[in-house]
DNA sequence: CATAAGGGTTTGTATCACAAACTAGTTTGC
DNA sequence: GCAAACTAGTTTGTGATACAAACCCTTATG
């Protein structure tokens, strides 16, 4: 019985994940924009993320403004592609029960 | 952009489920040795998934032992479905983010 | 009688998702 | 040149909750 990794069963850090798994490089307004949360949401979502080692952050500037973007690390493409199998095999895995007599 | 119905999306949970969707009838000592919980524990998932509607409860007697067992609802049925639909969606919903040129 | 086991409820706690407030720097209006 | 508003992000506070431990009641077992 596989655990589930509750660092990426999280819905907010699951959708980020899935869109860094197709996307190379995405940074902080664009997450907030299409996931609809909070700075400071997203911005402890990442901390977690970047602490379990599943993402990169990038600081640079976008002429002088500050841009702060995201790449998903090797560790987190076989964490994501882990979280998926343990959910299937929940999915798949039922059908042997005690079978209690009723009443 | 289906949200996650955090009822299910709670691990204990879905594995509860899982086992009803395929099993018409089972018995909170098996919950509890399958799924390695406390009684306690155990007790609180089956309060939300039934306060939700999702399970329904059966109280007995094994001879003079007390024996409860739980039955997934229709609307349990089709919320877990409607879960999976809503997982595939972000498992599948990648690939187009702004493309933030790098420093 | 004591201990165990089924079937819970209550209580305590550590974690955590989320928003609101705040910081820091930048552009715009006048 | 200075205030108001905006971009970008961090820190702080709080309510919810997953979980275990402790307790309760009843029935078997030795």
């Amino acid at each position: 019985m596989t655990d589930i990794d509750r660092t990426i069963h999280e819905p907010v850090r699951l959708r980020i994940l899935a869109i860094l798994s197709g996307v190379d490089l995405a940074d902080f307004k664009f997450f907030v924009t299409t996931l609809g949360l909070s700075k400071g949401n997203l911005s402890s979502h990442m901390d977690k993320l970047e602490q379990a080692g599943y993402v990169e952050v990038q600081k640079g500037f976008n002429g002088k403004i500050p841009r702060t973007a995201y790449r998903m690390t090797d560790a987190g493409r076989k964490a994501l592609a882990d979280y998926w199998i343990a959910l299937d095999q929940i999915r798949t895995a039922c059908t042997e029960a005690d079978g209690p007599t009723p009443s």
